[in-house]
DNA sequence: CGAGCTGTGAGGGATAAAAC
DNA sequence: GTTTTATCCCTCACAGCTCG
């Protein structure tokens, strides 16, 4: 800039010297310019001193900046010890800060919430039964809730009423029918128990049925075992057999209908239908009195229903084999007596008596069938004989279950020995087919059977049979015996194998098994009209089996039909045996397996429990109806709580509430009660009316009787019989005459006129006179002949 | 000793109220 | 609008008490 004003400087001095007129505008000019650049250099300077100004205003501030930033560095390094102290300890606040977060948590936690979206949880209300069945009183169920909770420092929402406290336990009862729905759906089988007791002139029954069922136990190795299950107390006033029979299946089918109803039902898939359930009872416990006998048999007779409707229904239903075979087995062991009874009826020579030991030392020494003792008599009766008994004892003896006994490995090795390799047929247990088996085996190698047993009773020391052996040796050599022994065997192979063949290694459905079953029925109506189709000398399997296959023995059919000239009775025989066959024989002779099913406990204390249960429970709660007892005690003695914890959902629970409400308001008790009363009406309506009846009857009779003229002459009632002298001893009887007071005492003819003859005899002695004949008013004697009359009853 | 009173706890109908 | 609970109302049976 300097430069540039010495040059400037040195113009202007140039221009002052040279004078030029264009100069002078110039120098003008330039004199302007240089004003000009004189108030730039101003500008200039201002700038130059601003900047400098803001030079030392900027030194100044960054030496304060300076200082600054040496005195955060001093509180940066302090905080970053600080922070580092922080970090230290942070696990240490974080620990506070979760037991700060904890406490908070818990603090809502001490307000225990019985309500969820405006209804009592499951857990409420489960409390509330236990409270209830504990003994609390529903009204003080929200109290008692509110107090415990409160003396654990936790406070409560809601305050159940006593109302909804009652629901829960109704609610507790349903839950109870769905879990023995549950069980029953998945039984193979349950038997039941009841007992009954009046209280107030009301009669009771309890009912328990026992399956095997889980406990609902969180153990993941636990087993099913039989349990007892309360089905509740039912107040029936008809107390026939019949009666108590129908409030069982009754209360079965509520709690069928219930379950099936149930989301839980839904969810699993297990609907049970009435006639299946019956189906699957195995038996019934009872008293030992002859009613609870007829409703045991009563029920039996339920089951045999429910299972012929079951085999002739179109549902197709998976049966396992065993079910079939048991049912098949049970069926033929109907036809064992029946086959002993023809021998007697058609007084033929019957198979011999195969007596036990004890039976046997008495019957030795009997010499005639006359005249026995009553210990001959009972060792008679039970001594048995036949086909089955003989097969039952060649079974003990060579295929014994306990293996020390008899002779099975001798039996085994001398017939292997004599180029037969057989080993006989188990009959140790129950089912009648290895008696069938059995029997085919002894008559294919009767002599060989015989000469095995000679064989073991020689190689003895004293060459004796057991007693065992004699039976059967004695058996075998009698016709009347082997006779049975092919009737089973031909029944085996006619019927049996081929219904097996039908059956066995098939997926079974009933809906196939009806017409097999028909077409048994039909070739045993064949048999009936023609033994000869089985047995003759021309008998084959086209005709003889049901299924016109090869026989599954033919040697067996083969060796019978060779030894039909000692049989002459075996076609009558089987004859009746097969016309005897029930195809319903039911529960008697029970093998493993079905005792199994048929588990059942020895006493019947659970029941006569449960009704001491009512009568105390309703000293405390006198006006507690029947439902809600049996609601409370089904809940808890069936183990029902856990059962709800284990399988209940959300759904189920709405469900009870719904069924709980729709129990609370259906009036059950008042029900329960005017049934009562209905009945005893109606019964009550009966009575009079037969008395009315009877009375009307009365009348009539002694009506005519009144008009009957009375005979005096003893010749004359000698005469009489029948109506007549029927009548005169009513017309007598009518007029007061002596007679004994009963009409049951004079029955006999003569004494009919004995009696007669003896009140005219009075007559004519004056002892008495007739009352109100020839008159013929008969209204004075209707009183007095009351007595007589109900002495005819 | 028994009639009558009282308290307790029950059943259950009707309906309002709350929650969804 | 439906579901669920709360409340009010009445009824009943029994135990235990009082009192004549």
């Amino acid at each position: 800039m300097a430069v540039r004003k010495q040059i400037l400087e040195g113009q202007i001095k140039f221009l002052q010297a040279v004078e030029l007129p264009t100069a002078k505008g110039d120098a003008a000019k330039a004199i302007q310019l240089l004003k000009s650049k004189t108030s730039d250099n101003e500008k200039l300077k201002h700038e130059l001193s601003r900047l400098l100004e803001r030079c030392t205003l900027e030194a100044s501030q960054s030496k304060s900046k300076e200082m600054d930033f040496k005195t955060k560095l001093v509180a940066f390094k302090r905080q970053n010890h600080l922070l580092q102290k922080r970090c230290d300890r942070a696990p240490e606040i974080k620990a506070k800060a979760v037991k700060r977060a904890k406490s908070s948590a818990n603090k809502e936690n001490r307000t225990y919430k019985l309500l969820h979206k405006g209804a009592y949880s499951p857990q409420a209300r489960e409390l509330a039964r236990m409270l209830v069945s504990a003994g609390c009183s529903r009204e003080y169920v929200s109290n008692v809730i509110h107090a415990v909770c409160k003396s654990a420092g936790v406070a409560v929402q809601g305050s159940m009423s006593r109302r909804t406290v009652s629901r829960a336990i109704l609610e507790g009862g349903i839950a109870a029918k769905i879990q023995i729905g549950h069980e029953l759906a998945q039984a193979e089988a349950f038997t039941a128990s009841k007992d009954g007791t009046s209280n107030k002139h009301v009669n009771y029954d309890a009912h328990h049925i026992n399956l095997k069922v889980s406990s609902y136990s969180d153990d993941p190795d636990e087993v099913p075992t039989h349990c007892h299950r309360f089905l509740g107390i039912v107040s029936s006033p008809d107390q026939s057999a019949e009666g108590q029979a129908e409030d069982l299946v009754e209360q079965i089918d509520d709690v069928l209908k219930i379950y099936n109803k149930s989301p839980l039902a839904k969810r699993s898939g297990h609907f049970m239908r009435l006639v299946k359930a019956i189906s699957l009872l195995k038996g019934v416990n009872t008293d030992h009195c002859s009613k609870e006998k007829k409703f045991s048999n009563i029920m039996k007779s339920k089951v045999v229903d429910a299972v012929r409707e079951l085999l002739g229904e179109t549902e197709v239903l998976e049966k396992s084999w065993e079910e079939i075979d048991i049912l098949f087995d049970k069926a033929l062991s109907g036809g064992n007596t029946p086959m002993m009874a023809w021998w007697a009826e058609n007084d033929v020579t019957p198979p011999i008596l195969l007596a036990n030991h004890d039976n046997a030392a008495v019957l030795n020494n009997l010499d005639s069938l006359d005249d026995l003792t009553p210990a001959e008599q009972h060792a008679l009766e039970s001594t048995t004989r036949g086909g089955v008994k003989a097969a039952s004892l060649a079974g003990a003896i060579f295929n014994h279950k306990d293996d020390k006994k008899g002779q099975q490995d001798i039996f085994k090795w001398w017939f292997k020995n004599a180029g037969i390799p057989i080993a006989f047929p188990d009959t140790s247990n129950n089912r009648y087919g290895t008696y069938c088996e059995a029997a085919g085996v002894l008559l294919l190698y009767c002599d060989k059977f015989l000469e095995f047993l000679e064989f073991v009773r020689d190689s003895k020391k004293k060459h004796v049979f057991t007693n065992m052996e004699k039976n059967l040796y004695n058996a075998l050599k009698d016709p009347a015996t082997l006779t049975e022994l092919a009737v089973l065997a031909l029944y085996a192979q006619a019927i049996s194998h081929p219904y097996m063949r039908q059956i066995r290694g098939k997926n079974i459905n009933m809906l196939d098994l009806a017409p097999l079953h028909l077409q048994v029925e039909q070739h045993m109506i064949n048999v009936i009209e023609n033994p000869n189709i089985l047995v003759s000398a021309d008998a084959t399997y086209t005709t003889g089996a049901m299924d016109e296959k090869e026989w599954e023995k033919p040697d067996v059919v083969n060796a019978i039909l060779k030894r039909m000239p000692e049989l002459p009775h075996l076609s009558n025989v089987l004859v009746h045996f097969t016309t005897e066959f029930t195809p319903s024989g039911v529960i008697d002779s029970a093998t493993d397996l079905q005792k199994e099913l048929a588990w059942m406990p020895a006493t019947n204390d659970v029941n006569e429990g449960m009704l001491g249960s009512l009568r105390q429970f309703w000293r405390f709660n006198p006006r507690a109806t029947l439902h809600v007892f049996n609601s409370l005690a089904m809940f808890q003695r069936n183990n029902t709580q856990p059962f709800m914890n284990k399988h209940f959902k959300e759904d189920d629970h709405k469900f009870l509430m719904h069924m709980g409400r729709e129990v609370d308001s259906s009036r059950l008790e008042s029900k329960r009660q005017a049934k009562n009363v209905e009945y005893t009406q109606a019964k009550n309506q009966k009575k009079n009316d037969r008395d009315t009846e009877a009375a009307k009857k009365k009348a009539e009779k002694n009506n005519r009787i009144s008009r009957i003229p009375l005979i005096f002459e003893k010749e004359v009632i000698e005469g009489l019989k029948g109506q007549k002298l029927q009548d005169q001893l009513d017309a007598f009887r009518l007029a007061g005459a002596p007679l004994p007071a009963l009409l049951k005492d004079v029955k006999v003819v003569a004494d009919k006129k004995k009696t007669i003859q003896n009140a005219i005899e009075q007559y004519e002695n004056d002892k008495w006179s007739p009352i109100g004949f020839e008159g013929g008013e008969t209204d004075g004697f209707q009183a007095d002949n009351g007595d007589e009359e109900n002495g005819e009853e």
